[in-house]
DNA sequence: CGAAAGGCTCTTTTT
DNA sequence: GAGCCTTTCG
C-alpha cells in the first residue's frame, strides 16, 4: 500500500508526525479528511498500532461513517476495532459500560432538546417560576453554558453574578434532580458524566488511558471545554494527541465551543508539532480569493496564506432578486440552465441558507418546476410528533422512570387520562417518595377502593385507564426481552392502536408513512439480541443529526443550512438570503464577536464551492407574515469588484431592481415535451410523484398552475415545467 | 375529558 | 405563519 503517493509535503508531515502532540491547522479544501484517514491507516499499517488503541473523534456521525468507509477500503475488517464517532456517541458508550460505577443505571435514556425543554418547563414550575416569564430556551442555554464549563448546580449558584444567572442556578438544581430521577441524561450530561466518572474513578480512567495510545480529534475549533478536558484526560498517559481544525471555520460558539482550546492546546502541550495545510485543492483561484477577502475583514484572527494551483475560474455571481419567491425561482432556473448546457448535473448544486425557515420558498420553487431536490432537515424527521411518540414508547420500555416520555404518551392515543388525573398521580407519587411509574404499578396491584397510604380517589374509569396503561408498558417491558426490535415495534403499534390513531388525524397518511420509515430504521437493529437491539436503536435515533441522513448518489440539488454544510463540498454553491438581518443574522448586531462568527459562516459557505459561487439576495423578504425591504449583506462590501459578475454589488441597486423584475420572467419551458390541456379531474402521471388527479387549474402569466393530488400529497405545479403526462 | 377555535408570541445555527 | 397556550363548548 502506498499511503503517501497522493500527499504534498505538509500533508505528509501531518501524517507522519505520530509521536507526541500535533496541531494541524487545515484551511478549507486542504485535504484534511485525506490526512486524518491516512494518519490512522499509517498508524495501523506502517507503525503496527492495534486499531483497538486508536480513538478518532468526528463532529458528526456522518463524518464518522465516511471515515470508516474510507478506512475500510484501506484496511478492511480492521476498522471495526477502532473507536470512531462523535464525542457524544463515544461518551454514551463509555457510560453504558462503566456508568454503574458512579451510580448511573445503564438503562439511562438520552434526552434531546425537546425532552429537555419539556422537563425544564416542569422544573421551572416546581421552583415556583413562570415558564412564560423565563423563556425555557434561554434557561436551557444557561444550564448548557454551566455544564460546558463543568459547573455543578452548586458551583454555578456560588458564581452567579446576575439575577438571570441566579434564576438559572435555581432551575438547574431542580432540573438536574429531575434528570436523575428519570434516569436520563441530556446531551451535555453525556460529556459531563464521563468527566465525572474519570475524576471519581481513577482506575477507570487509567484503563482508558492505557488503552488509547493515539487520539485524534477533527473540527477541533468547534470543541468546548468539557470535550477538551476529556481528550486531555484520556490522552494524558501517552500524549499522542492529534487535533485538526481551522479557527476561520469556527461556527459553534453558541454551543459553547471555545476557540481558546487551540491556544490551550499549544500551552498545555508546548512540545506540540504545528502543521499548516495551506494549499487548497478544492476551489478556483477566484473563489478562494473571494473567500479570503471576506474573512480578512475579521479582526480577531491570525492571517493565513491560502493558495491554490487550480484554474482562475468563473467570477462570483452577486444577484439581486425581487422577493424570496423570485430568489428561489432564480436558483431553480439557473440550475436548470446550467444542467441544460451540459456543464453540470443536478447533484452538483447546493443551495445554502442561514435559517431553516428559508428552505420553504426554495422547496416550493423546486416543486413547482418539477426539479428534484434533497432537503437536509425540514421539519426534522426525528422531531416529528408521530416519531417522537413512538420513540417515547420505546424509551419508556427501556427505562420506565423516564417521566418525560411517560407524560408524553400516557394519554396518546387518548385514554381518558387528563390533566387533573396526572397532577393527582404526580402528587401521590411525590407524597410516597416514589416515581410515577412506581406509583402506577402500585396502583395496579391495589384492590379497588381506598387504602391507608393516601391512595387517591380516582374514579373507576380513570383508575381503569391508568391500570390499562401501566399493564401495557409492563407488557412491552417483558416482551422487549424476548422479541426482536421489529416484532416489538409491531406489538407496540398493535397494542396502542397507534395506527388507527394516526390515520384518523390530520395528514394521517403522510404521518403513518413516517412511522413506517421509523420501522425500517428499527429493522437495522433486528438482528441484535433483544435487549441490546432496543438500546442501540434508541441511542442511534437520539444521537443522529440531520446531515447524517444526506444520502449520496441521488442526482438532485441539496438544500442545506450553512452550519450543516461544514465539511461538505459541491461544484456549485448558491448562498441565498445575502441580507443584513439574515446573514449576518440580527442577533449578531452589536456583538462584534458574533458578527465575526457570522462572517466565518459565510466563509464556510463560499469555501464549499469548487467551480462556481452565487450570492443571492431578495429586495423584499417576508419574515413571519409581513414583508419588508431588506438591506444587502454588509459582507458583500468585503468582496472586491473585480471578482464579481452579475452586477449585484449594492451600489448599483436601483437599476437592478428594475432589471430583476423582468430578467427571470422568460423561462425556457419544456415545450418539446407534451404539455397537455388539463382540466379538473384529469388523471396525470409525474416522474417524481407518480399518479395523481388534477384538483384545480389556474392561468398565471404565460403558464398554467395546476394543483394535483398525488398519492397522499397535494402539489402545486407549473404545467410547462412539471412534465405531466395525461393518463388515458 | 377532549376537540375545536381563537389568541398569543416569536423570529438562528445543533451534538 | 406556525406552534403553543388558553378558552369554550359538547
Amino acid at each position: 500500500m502506498d499511503i503517501f503517493s497522493e500527499l504534498n509535503p505538509a500533508q505528509r508531515e501531518a501524517v507522519e508526525a505520530i509521536s507526541g502532540p500535533v496541531l494541524i491547522i487545515a484551511g478549507p479544501g486542504s485535504g484534511k479528511t485525506g490526512v486524518i484517514t491516512h494518519r490512522v491507516a499509517y498508524l495501523i499499517k506502517v507503525c503496527g498500532v492495534s486499531p483497538h488503541r486508536i480513538m478518532a473523534v468526528t463532529f458528526t456521525n456522518k463524518a464518522a461513517r465516511e471515515m470508516k468507509s474510507r478506512l475500510e477500503q484501506l484496511l478492511g475488517a480492521l476498522v471495526r476495532d477502532l473507536t470512531l464517532g462523535t464525542f457524544h456517541a463515544i461518551c454514551a458508550r463509555i457510560l453504558r459500560l462503566e456508568g454503574k460505577k458512579v451510580g448511573l443505571d445503564p438503562h439511562f435514556v438520552i434526552y434531546d432538546e425537546e425532552d429537555q425543554i419539556s422537563l425544564l418547563k416542569r422544573s421551572l414550575q416546581e421552583v415556583g417560576l413562570d415558564p412564560k416569564q423565563y423563556a425555557p430556551r434561554a434557561i436551557s442555554s444557561g444550564i448548557s453554558a454551566a455544564k460546558s464549563r463543568l459547573l455543578s448546580p452548586k458551583d454555578f449558584q456560588k458564581r452567579s453574578h446576575s439575577y438571570f444567572e441566579e434564576v438559572v442556578g435555581r432551575v438547574y438544581e431542580r432540573y438536574q434532580q429531575a434528570l436523575t430521577q428519570s434516569n436520563a441524561l441530556d446531551f451535555d450530561d453525556l460529556l459531563v458524566k464521563t468527566v465525572e466518572l474519570f475524576r471519581g474513578k481513577p482506575e477507570v480512567l487509567a484503563k482508558y488511558q492505557q488503552r488509547y495510545l493515539h487520539i485524534q480529534v477533527d473540527e477541533f475549533q468547534d470543541t468546548n471545554l468539557v470535550q477538551y478536558e476529556l481528550i486531555k484526560k484520556i490522552g494524558d498517559k501517552y500524549r499522542n494527541i492529534c487535533v485538526v481544525g481551522d479557527p476561520d471555520q469556527s461556527i459553534y460558539s453558541w454551543r459553547f465551543a471555545d476557540l481558546r482550546n487551540i491556544l490551550s492546546f499549544e500551552k498545555d502541550y508546548p512540545e506540540a508539532k504545528v502543521v499548516l495545510l495551506e494549499q487548497n485543492y478544492r476551489s478556483t483561484k477566484t473563489i478562494l480569493e473571494v473567500a479570503s477577502s471576506l474573512i480578512s475583514a475579521n479582526q480577531q484572527r491570525k492571517p493565513k496564506d491560502l493558495w491554490t494551483s487550480n484554474k482562475t475560474g468563473e467570477l462570483t455571481n452577486v444577484i439581486e432578486t425581487y422577493t424570496e419567491q423570485e430568489e428561489a425561482q432564480f436558483v431553480v432556473s439557473e440550475i436548470e440552465r446550467l444542467v441544460g448546457e451540459g456543464a453540470f448535473k443536478r447533484g452538483d448544486f447546493a443551495v445554502m441558507y442561514r435559517t431553516n425557515a428559508q428552505s420553504r420558498a426554495l422547496e416550493e420553487a423546486f416543486i413547482r418546476y418539477g426539479v428534484p431536490y434533497r432537503l437536509v432537515a425540514g421539519t426534522r424527521f426525528y422531531a416529528r410528533r408521530e416519531i417522537k411518540d413512538m420513540i417515547a414508547c420505546f424509551k419508556l420500555t427501556q427505562n420506565p422512570y423516564d417521566t418525560v416520555s411517560l407524560l408524553r404518551i400516557i394519554n396518546v392515543p387518548g385514554r381518558g387520562i387528563g390533566e387533573r388525573t396526572l397532577s393527582e398521580l404526580s402528587n401521590w407519587a411525590k407524597s410516597l417518595g416514589i416515581s410515577q411509574y412506581e406509583a402506577l404499578k402500585h396502583l395496579s396491584q391495589l384492590e379497588g377502593g381506598n387504602d391507608e397510604r393516601g391512595y387517591p380517589s380516582f374514579n373507576q374509569r380513570t383508575r381503569g385507564a391508568l391500570v390499562g396503561f401501566i399493564n401495557l408498558i409492563e407488557e412491552f417491558r417483558s416482551q422487549s426481552r424476548k422479541l426482536n426490535l421489529v416484532d416489538l415495534f409491531d406489538l407496540v403499534i398493535k397494542k396502542t392502536g397507534y395506527k388507527e390513531y394516526i390515520l384518523n388525524g390530520l395528514d394521517g397518511e403522510e404521518r403513518w408513512e413516517n412511522v413506517l420509515e421509523l420501522r425500517t430504521v428499527a429493522g437495522e437493529y433486528r438482528d441484535l439480541p433483544p435487549p441490546q437491539g432496543l438500546a442501540a436503536f434508541l441511542e442511534g435515533v437520539t444521537l443522529v443529526s440531520d446531515v447524517d441522513g444526506l444520502e449520496e448518489g441521488v442526482d438532485a440539488a441539496v438544500l442545506i443550512t450553512l452550519h450543516q454544510a461544514k465539511g461538505l463540498e459541491f461544484p456549485v454553491v448558491f448562498i441565498v438570503g445575502m441580507e443584513d438581518g439574515l446573514l449576518p443574522h440580527f442577533k449578531s448586531f452589536g456583538a462584534p464577536e458574533q458578527m465575526e462568527e457570522e462572517r466565518r459562516l459565510c466563509y464556510v459557505g463560499i469555501t464549499r464551492a469548487k467551480k462556481l459561487v452565487y450570492l443571492v439576495r431578495a429586495f423584499r423578504r417576508s419574515l413571519i407574515g409581513s414583508s419588508s425591504v431588506s438591506i444587502p449583506s454588509r459582507f458583500l462590501k468585503d468582496i472586491p469588484h473585480h471578482l464579481v459578475s452579475g452586477g449585484g454589488l449594492w451600489e448599483e441597486k436601483e437599476n437592478l431592481v428594475a432589471q430583476s423584475l423582468y430578467s427571470w420572467g422568460e423561462r425556457t419551458p419544456a415545450s418539446s415535451f407534451n404539455t397537455p390541456e388539463l382540466k379538473d379531474g384529469d388523471h396525470v402521471h409525474h416522474v417524481q410523484f407518480g399518479d395523481g388527479v388534477v384538483v384545480s387549474t389556474k392561468p398565471v402569466k404565460d403558464d398554467v398552475e395546476v394543483v394535483v393530488a398525488f398519492n397522499g400529497a397535494v402539489k402545486k405545479l407549473l404545467v410547462s415545467y412539471a412534465k405531466l403526462e395525461k393518463a388515458v
